[in-house]
DNA sequence: TTTAAATTTGCAACCGATTGCAATAATTTT
DNA sequence: AAAATTATTGCAATCGGTTGCAAATTTAAA
């Protein structure tokens, strides 16, 4: 039961009397090494079962070939969208992934930072959790110049490279959508203003209904943190306004959907009572009843971006610490939910 | 702007006039060395900014302290709850892990399954992809006696270890709860037969029927992937049947989700017209209306059983390859979707 | 005070692949 | 046929910890 010794170089050369240099070589397809060569190599590689040794091979090269990730969730529609975007791009280029999360939890974000470091990768794409306040916990890697490259949920004021879309612009999209329908007292339930994403939003929200002379009531502000609780908390403070507002625009479309939800159960028809709308275009957007007018915004392109961009900066092609921000376009998906008219 | 070099255990050593035995036990907290000694060794390892080198580490002691997770998909709530499970152990025990996902792609898992043989991780936790067939790509970790545990999708005729719910029992409740509200005519939508999951789920649906005394009936058994797509397919298969069904059985919340969206647009009452029972419970079987009977099957749970005999082998407390299968409850949960009686 | 036992620390040989530079062999050129 | 190129291959140092065993030091026992 007992297992077979590793086959190393040192094997290989031994059986086909070569050097270490050559087998090394060949089997990195090095174009020094003859092909007859090379042949004889990889064959006897492949028949004695060799397999490549990351460990020595990192220890001397000093690299990993390797790209940590370091997300708020996994299951989400966008945070996956942008996985398989960076994960196109980066097997293209031979660069592994660690795929790490953190529950939105801050402390296991700092926690999953330090891994990563540990772990060497040679360069991170991260998208902040809720709570995440700075980024000293990322100073390992500023310090040794390591590449970070962050995505969505970020730090406005750092100067890191960063991938985003448009918050301010979707926000006052969105509710000037509402308006246009008609509505004049819009609830916005978001999270944390402390998080760019939100704020943002926030603020186009308040511009939107500035241009179009209402005025900006802080009641109808309700900060959450986009649970399902808070969700159906969300409906039930609607619900207890007086007069009841006539739209809602939700940053987020599970706590929109509870939302909705239990809206209706209480007797309240969508649109007709409350226009709504979400944010993302997660796939519940698409099954919900009404459908969820929503913003979409492309994970994959993220993503790609993201990734093409670090390990563009990897191999020395383009300087990351010159490339600021990042804009990726976004748009408004109307559906029922939020049409009042026609 | 060029990074200072990394600091070794020579320079701690150098500084310190220790040698680099002594470092490298004083890191590790190695009992053979003084308090004092440690002390201040491991001040000067931070002082100097030193990180521990995983490849020299693991190089020499050959092994890697990791775990590799292999997933068909990360964005479900029953995949991310394992996760969160296998997590939880893993931290405790000071594994490290390495998530996979193959977006149920055979090809793709076969190189994830790959990728982590070269990263050597000491150990895997596998849930197959949909069209997976044998596991012949898993041969090097058994061929090398590295220890592979899968759960829930797993194959069902091999010896390896398996964490799983009981399907076949699953799929006689699911439709026995159906009969018992009256349905005659149950449509099982469900997706390939290859795959365990879906066989016993289905031969449970098949033995619920027999025991009633109701006539299999071939036709209404629809074989899909269990995408958005294949919800509304389902959905339109199911109207164009005649007689109606009065029941559906979906193995999967989502397109259970999707094909209640499509019949209801077509005026098709649920649960008057037709009962609809999914499988996963996911959160959309609460957000849609009318909530969705399912299957609850404990996520964190099957993570945390699977990582815990997992470890327990790799430390030489158990041996896996005398454990079989490991069976964790599962439950039907009834909504609205399937109560055609009060 | 001497000896035995227990604590601490160091020596040095690994772990396996990479790569600059030198050396040798095979081709071309003159 | 000698000289100059070019194509192949090898030498040996290096990356940074780890650990069995021996040596040195300290403490306890006789």
């Amino acid at each position: 039961m007992k297992e077979k010794k590793e086959v190393t170089i040192y094997d290989i050369a031994a059986l086909l009397k070569f050097s270490t240099a050559t087998i090394s070589r060949a089997l990195q397809d090095h174009p020094a090494i003859s092909k007859s060569t090379k042949k004889k190599i990889q064959d006897a590689a492949k028949e004695l079962g060799y397999r490549h040794n990351n460990f020595a091979s990192n220890l001397r090269k000093q690299k990993t070939n390797t790209i940590g990730i370091i997300v708020h969730e996994l299951n989400s529609n966008f945070i996956t969208s942008v996985l398989a975007g960076i994960e196109k791009v980066s097997t293209e280029a031979k660069y592994d992934l660690i795929i790490t999360h953190s529950s939105e939890s801050f402390k296991k974000e700092t926690a999953n930072v330090l891994n990563l470091f540990h772990k060497r990768v040679d360069g991170i794409i991260a998208s902040l959790s809720f709570d995440t306040k700075g980024l000293h916990h990322f100073q390992p890697f500023f310090d040794k110049n390591i590449p970070v490259i962050f995505f969505d949920r970020v730090e406005e004021n750092s100067d890191n490279a960063k991938v985003v879309i448009d918050n301010y612009k979707n926000g006052y999209q969105a509710t000037q959508h509402l308006i246009e329908q008609g509505c004049k007292r819009i609830v916005l339930v978001t999270a944390s203003l402390n998080r760019n994403v939100y704020t943002q939003r926030f603020r186009g929200y308040k511009d939107a209904l500035y241009d179009s002379g209402i005025e900006f009531n802080d009641n109808l502000v309700l900060i959450k943190d986009l649970s399902e609780k808070c969700g159906r908390e969300a409906a039930l403070q609607i619900l207890a306004m007086s007069p009841m507002p006539d739209a809602a625009f939700i940053t987020n479309d599970f706590s929109a959907a509870v939302c909705m939800q239990t809206l209706k159960e209480n007797g309240v028809r969508i649109p007709e009572d409350i226009a709504i709308v979400g944010f993302n275009n997660d796939a519940i957007s698409k099954i919900i009843e009404p459908q969820l007018t929503t913003i979409n915004y492309p994970g994959i392109d993220i993503g790609e971006i993201a990734a093409r961009n670090l390990i563009a900066h990897l191999k020395g092609e383009v300087n990351l610490s010159q490339t600021n921000t990042i804009i990726v376009k976004s748009d408004l998906i109307i559906r029922k939910s939020s049409l009042k008219k026609g």
